[in-house]
RNA sequence: GCCCCCAUCGUCUAGCGGCCCAGGACAUCGCCCUCUCACGGCGAAGACACCGGUUCAAAUCCGGUUGGGGGUACCA
């Protein structure tokens, strides 16, 4: 009986954003938590923006965040089916009945026609409500407007009097005036399609929706829908708006903020868990010290009362350290994974990995690992341990290069590589030490030419950590090459 | 225009009448570690939008102002 059902509906009509992603999360978590079911459901009654792309986007996108759902596309359930194309007999079927009722009916007007009193009203600083020109039509004149042409939509019939209530969770009580809030909305268009308003409440009544949880961009509309639900006998479902996300200029973000799809996060190198976590903590805390929830503990914690009622700003900073954290707290074998697509990409590995090459693909990431923020950046940061054909990086030639005794150092530090029988910290630092002396010299001097020499970069992980995973060879090989270059250009 | 929602550091937020001259996290800055960069550790700076009430006592309750967001479609 108190069974959960919600329900994500997104229409296809693009990619999945992070506010839809949120608002699925949501109402996933509440799903998990409750042991309840999680539909998703198409919205594609928008004829000419829907698209399949755009089906499969959001299902791969729901995928890649793990967030799984027990009834719709390719996976059925008996309340279906779970596009809102493919129930049209439906909401014919709750339209007739309603302009049985006296709750709906016919209208003829042309939108030209509705623009122009909008603007009138707008004008004498009225609210803007349809004023009902056709719902005292004869029979003959109906007849008259079909034989036009003019073909009718349907509009419902919205209460003269007193208000509507909606009783959300998230916000508490919220009173809509009847005659001023709920207009005479279209609930099907002439193109036989229901408009959102409608389709909407016949689905979530039909599948049995126990919790709407969804933007806030739908509270103005929810008392329109409470109406068709009390004229159709329909029990109310609970309400639950959550807060909007802004982009880092309080407008609602959108892709001018830059990525928004998720997908695109995923390809940035975004890890899925990273990306529900933050995604969590938009809008939703559980106290003053745990930002780092795993996602079995988000099942177990979140609640719709600790959903703050703020719009939040989306702070991809904040995103971008938090992947970083789950980064550094995954396994080798586990990052190696996840970063393995990446170095396919570049050319670095093939598809098929060796045991001997998965072994040095670990000792690489075991370094990256501390470094890394997202999963894209190992490519640049790895390069120079899958090549030797890299480019030196120009501002470190100059900043490096540029000291006295650069080519010297250079030569002594291959001398000490050459002669060492192990490329690690205990057996070059003392040798690296003497040359400090030599030269008057910190070790900086000496690493850093060294470094630039061996990485094209004066920024990499540990130099000794560096040099033993490149090996003696190809590390005088690099030597050489740089005291060409400086023979060079000088 | 009309209606609805919201208002604590730059950002996400804790706070639900006294524990708060407001706590945490990201970002910023400084120090430590150190071969660079990270990681890590320590520390600093940084907010209750404003004005009126209510109360012995208000970030917390009420009203207003201002500001932000949303809705007002034959989009969803």
């Amino acid at each position: 009986m108190n069974t959960v059902r919600v329900r994500f509906a997104p229409s296809p009509t693009g990619y999945l954003h992070v506010g839809g992603a949120r608002t699925a999360l949501f109402n996933w978590l509440f799903a998990r938590q409750h042991g309840g079911v999680f539909v998703l459901r198409i919205e594609d009654t928008d004829l000419a923006r829907s698209t399949e792309e755009s089906t499969q986007a959001i299902l791969d996108s729901l995928q890649y965040l793990g967030l799984d759902w027990d009834e719709g596309p390719k996976k059925g359930g008996s309340f279906g089916p779970y596009f809102q194309s493919e129930r049209l007999e439906l909401y014919k079927k709750y339209a007739n009945q309603l302009m049985e009722m006296g709750r709906a009916y016919k209208c003829y007007c042309t939108p030209e026609e509705l623009d122009k009193k909008r603007e009138e009203q707008i004008k004498r600083g009225e609210g803007t409500h349809y004023d009902r020109h056709c719902l005292h039509l004869s029979e003959e004149e109906k007849a008259r407007l079909e034989e036009e042409g003019r073909i009718p939509v349907i509009r419902f019939k919205s209460l003269d009097e007193g208000v509507t209530e909606v009783d959300d969770l998230i916000r508490g009580l919220v009173r809509f005036d009847n005659v001023a809030q709920v207009d005479d909305f279209v609930i099907m268009k002439s193109d036989g399609m229901p408009t959102y308003n409608f389709a909407v409440v016949i689905d979530d009544a039909l599948m049995q929706i126990s919790h709407v949880i969804r933007g806030e961009d739908h509270l103005s509309n929810t008392p329109k829908q409470i109406q068709i639900y009390q004229a159709l006998g329909f029990p109310v479902p609970k309400f639950a708006h959550i807060p909007m996300i802004l982009g880092p200029d309080r407008a609602l973000l959108s892709k001018r903020h830059g990525a928004t799809s998720v997908m695109q996060f995923k390809e940035n190198g975004y890890l899925s868990p990273a990306m529900v976590n933050y995604l969590a903590l938009l809008g939703w805390s559980y106290d003053d010290s745990q930002t780092i929830f795993p996602i079995p503990e988000l099942v177990e914690k979140f609640s719709l009362d600790k959903v703050s009622k703020n719009p939040a700003v989306f702070d991809i900073q904040k995103l971008d350290w938090m992947n970083g954290v789950y980064i550094r707290e995954l396994s080798l074998d586990d990052l190696f994974t996840e970063v393995k697509p990446f170095w396919q990409k570049a050319g670095f590995i093939p598809e098929e990995v060796s045991s001997e090459l998965k072994d040095y693909c670990l000792r690489i990431l075991k370094e990256l690992q501390p470094r890394m923020k997202l999963l894209s950046e190992s490519v640049e940061a790895a390069r120079y341990f899958f090549t030797d054909d890299f480019a030196y990086k120009p501002e470190a030639v100059a900043k490096v290069f540029s000291k006295p005794q650069t080519e010297e150092i250079l030569r002594y530090a291959a001398d000490a590589v050459a002669g060492a029988p192990e490329l690690d910290e205990e057996h070059l630092k003392p040798v690296f030490q003497a040359g400090l002396e030599k030269f008057g010299v910190k070790m900086g001097d000496l690493m850093q030419p060294l470094r630039v020499a061996v990485t094209g970069t004066n920024v990499s992980p540990g130099l000794y950590e560096v040099l033993a995973l490149l090996g003696r060879d190809r590390v005088l090989k690099r030597i050489d090459r740089t005291l060409n270059m400086l023979k060079e250009r000088s």
